[in-house]
DNA sequence: TGTTTTTGTTCTACTTTAGTTCTTTTTTGC
DNA sequence: GCAAAAAAGAACTAAAGTAGAACAAAAACA
């Protein structure tokens, strides 16, 4: 019916007359568009006239009308739209931001609904996740500093070996790797100024594999 | 439809009619719309009557009648289509992936246009920004590891102590922090295996600073 | 009523903005 | 690689906006 880009262009006189209430030029027109020369929209106008999309005062400027909406979208433009929508979907996830860990409370308490970190999709893909602001330097050996933000997926087991967020006697929410050994539980700091604590495992409770790591400069 | 003005001009009109009953002058709406002779005005109501805007009462003073204005959207619904323009915004920037640092090459020189990394569009405001993947432990010291991502911003110029990718000889990139010392420039690596590099300033050339880093586990 | 004041209309001259037409260049589809 | 379509660009014409003044017509007022 419509080329795509008539139809983009009746959209956005659409559009414009409707926010603004006034007709836009064609020197905007054929910004919006992305023509760089407006001979461009006095073209696609005339077809547009012609196909009683549109209606124009004769001899005035700024005098364009909607006569009526094209009911299908050129597919042209449905692909365009499409992929939009994808790349808004799988390029960016928001995830709640908990908090510092460490903090001496069960990450559920302190989780703030409006705080959200931003994080490709590749790196939360199949799962759920959090973030947490990391606070202390007891995984630095592994480089991961005071400041860092963590991404965690939300799991209630780990492997031996996985850098976990442990919840301990339901109280104090740490990142530590972790280490299975009969009975009881490694928690294993990466900084040899603090030391390893072996608790039984029912004191300790897994919340989260640690996933990626985001550190901002300056 | 209108021209801006037109829309301004009717906008005030049946404004200050709804409020104050009666219909403004010729000069308060000059006042109004910010002219300085109301013969303007005389010639936007005579455009705004033309379109069936507005009708006046012949050989009467203030008597204009507003018959229509232009149909706009309501305000909730632009607002709602701006917000999800701006989550758009906001959302992932793809970045160049040049490849491995202290490769050995200068970083141009590795530049696949294929290779991307996707960041959140917070992470590389207001600069050009690439991405490099760390290879070596020699700034191990402060937690940037064999295998992570750094995001680097393009510049030329650093400051005492940023971490930096410089080049070397025109052929060897590597990311190490930076430090001046009168003609010679210090290469500081942050692992005690590994030694400072004492250069001619004119041997290094300064390809980025450190910006930030992201790494994955498993 | 006539007079004064306010308001609207017309005209000219000019600047800026907008629309039209045409030629040349670039893209696109076969 | 060629022909057709789309786009860019320049040059031109037309409309919109601006200003000032002169004047005519309503409204207000004694």
């Amino acid at each position: 019916m419509l080329t795509p880009k008539q139809y983009k262009l009746l959209m956005f006189i659409n559009k414009t007359t409707k926010e603004t209430g006034c007709c836009p030029s064609f020197d905007e027109m054929k910004d919006a568009v992305g023509l760089k020369s407006k001979s461009g929209i006095y073209a696609l106008i005339e077809a547009l006239v012609e196909r009683n999309f549109l209606r124009k005062l004769p001899h005035k400027a700024r005098a364009l009308e909607v006569v009526r909406l094209p009911k299908l979208k050129p597919s042209a433009v449905i692909a365009e739209e499409k992929k939009k929508e994808d790349a808004l979907l799988n390029a960016m996830v928001e995830i709640p931001l908990y908090g510092k860990i460490a903090a001496g409370t069960p990450i559920e308490a302190i989780a703030n609904e409006n705080d959200k970190f931003s994080v490709p999709y590749e790196m939360v893909r199949g799962g759920q996740y959090y973030a947490l602001k990391v606070e202390g330097d007891s995984m630095e050996g592994i480089g991961i500093l005071n400041g860092d933000t963590v991404i965690i997926k939300k799991a209630d087991t780990a492997q031996n070996g996985d850098i976990v967020v442990a919840l301990v006697d339901n109280c104090e929410a740490t990142l530590k790797q972790i280490k299975k050994e009969g009975p009881e539980v490694l928690l294993i700091p990466k900084n040899d100024a603090y030391e390893v604590r072996r608790l039984p495992a029912s004191r300790v409770k897994v919340q989260g594999i640690l996933s990626s790591l985001v550190r901002s400069y300056h």
